[in-house]
DNA sequence: GATGAATGAGCTTTCATTCAT
DNA sequence: TATGAATGAAAGCTCATTCAT
């Protein structure tokens, strides 16, 4: 599968002619990178030029600001993610299996847009106002899509995703398992990302599913 | 119990007057809340300076840089850190009591001390060369301890402590779960981080139990 | 003749448009002006811009770093200074006649380009490193030129300019005379630079030729 | 001969004790060093109290201000210079003689004082005002001395002294050869400055003399 | 579209100096 | 005498952004 930039237009954008559209693609995956390596912040928008081997102000008919850019690689890329994940959700299997694709799905899109979601994982607080809302609607309707499906694992498929306070944490912590993994991992020592997936499924069925009888 | 910073001196300092020392402190604990809200390169000296209520200059007499500033907070923090959970975990107990004590301690310490382990957790990589390493060094020493308690629990008292993948991998795991909390932990609406504790543990125990047979 | 700054490009640099360097060149000469007044530590590169009339910021897209102002200075001064010379120098006659004209061409550029020339000869060691060097280079060049004449002068023409501990000597006395002159010389007081080159010549001539017969 | 910092008090100035006075010596001969190595400018007081290991206050018992220290440097140095070269002018001899003798004079100076003289030569207008003019008399003062028997070499000892255009040109020409000898100066490579006076005189006695007959 | 030039605001750090102790 | 602590001012430089071309 080819290396591309997680696509999804952000909202109020025109797309302009497909070269530009392929060119913003590789802005983005640049930017993702730089921000990624030394954070938002220390990114100036001349780093970012010299990446792109463009003019600083020409960066402007891309992104309306510095805070601009943050906010379309965030809200591509989780928005892709979100998507993803909504279709794994859908198809059809046990709570079991559903859990378990969601966790590979994401690790699989960590693996694949690294550098894009790290700055969506880390970064989000570096935006303000309606764009910040924006985004973190998107990783709320996330959050709530895994909750469900740790509902069901939980309570079995009848519980029918119903949240529960012992869900709501578990899948808290799910996500600082997976996303954790920013910190530490290489596939060269750690193995491949789906092993980590089963690995990390295996270290909490059991805890998920003992609430099944205990809470 | 008084909210102090973590206390332990950076190296090579020699303290002056006492009330340097306390001055220190409290410079630290500022830094600390700054750095926590709004991370360490959006954090300017004038920042600082201004909710330390002391001038720009005087802040020089502290720390020889921003980045030594940062070093000796990570440096004191963390080393508080690895202090108390040495302790803790050098007390006797079954395995599963030590790594339950483990966790406690933890976050404990990130509730007393929430914005000085935020700079140690997320801000690590903004220290470079000789600084960075020696914070590193400690990280790594905490990481071990609590694997060779993980290993125990996994591979009963017998197995001494000694690492192996799956140990490894599920201190990994256990770890992001406990450092995510920053991301969402409000006592009000989630609990103590005690109850937290126990959450966590009873949602990996039987994951890490299952070890002791299945490999 | 136009009171112009030495011109010269410095290495590794493109111009981009004419009016770029014309400005450039505007800005090397008030750089220079403020330079010999003040001398370049005490120069600042606040002073510059205001007295250029232009943003503090604005300066760096002309020089990546005070330094680099001062090194560009020098190279374009120090470099127009040693072509001057040397085709000065090319020019046929007798020994004496050459070293005439080479301290008149001397004191001449002096008498253009005071302010530049000033900041070449007492501001050299402001440089380091690399540029440092390379305008050493240019300067040592000059010296061997005068040198070699100053010794065709001492041997007569068929010495070919070889050097000699008492031409090399003679030499720097000669540039001790020449470049004290910026620590008095008044138009008005002392004459015409031309005049003044001439009772240089007449104090050292009969000196030099004496080497002739004794050393 | 012991190599000690040129003793004459300044001006408003009481002794202490002796201890206080040798104190200030060794003050103004490590600031000296400093300051002939990277200009007074460029010497901060941090610096000095560094190399001279005492506290940043504790200097200002000794100067009242940075301007203070280098006008006590100077004006010692310089009175002490015009002291000596007063003292070797007035002994008896033929005008070359004294000549001869005051240039090895204040080569010999250089010789004893290289960082203390460099600061007097090259710093005079870091000072301003009222210390400026102070020293600036002194410098007068020998530079005065040096033309009158520059004139006496001239027009012989009937001259009396007495100045013309020609000694006064001549006087700062030689003194340009004698105050470059910082550029270049290195005992090793250049032989004694006795030698490098002696050749200073055989290249303008002839010119000097020549005077006589035509002017 | 694209870019060189420009800038006000801000950055970290150092300066000479003062003062309580 | 001596010094740690403190500070207003200023240093060199970079920032995100704008605009004429």
């Amino acid at each position: 599968m080819p290396k591309t930039s997680a696509v999804m237009p952000a909202p109020g954008r025109r797309l302009a002619r497909a070269s530009t559209q392929k060119k913003l693609d590789e802005l983005l995956m640049k930017a993702a990178s730089l921000v990624a390596r030394k954070g938002f912040e220390a990114t100036s928008m001349r780093d970012l030029a010299k990446a792109i081997d463009a003019s600083l102000a020409g960066l402007y008919h891309y992104f309306s600001s510095k805070e601009d850019l943050l906010f379309q690689l965030q809200y591509r890329t989780f928005g892709s993610l979100l998507e993803q994940q909504q279709a794994v959700a859908a198809e059809p299997g046990t709570p079991e299996e559903r859990f378990a694709r969601l966790i590979t799905g994401h690790l699989q899109f960590y693996a694949r847009h690294r550098n894009e979601l790290k700055a969506c994982t880390f970064e989000l607080e570096s935006l303000t106002g309606k764009p910040y809302e924006t985004v973190e609607a998107i990783r709320r309707r996330y959050y709530r899509l895994m909750t469900s499906v740790v509902a069901d694992v939980i309570g079995g498929p009848s519980s029918n995703g119903k949240e529960t306070r012992k869900s709501r944490h578990a899948t808290l912590f799910i996500f600082g398992m997976l996303n954790w993994i920013f910190m530490w991992y290489e596939p060269s020592r750690h193995g491949t990302v789906e092993q980590i997936g089963q690995e990390m499924r295996e270290l909490v069925l059991d805890g998920l599913r003992r609430g099944k009888r205990s809470g």
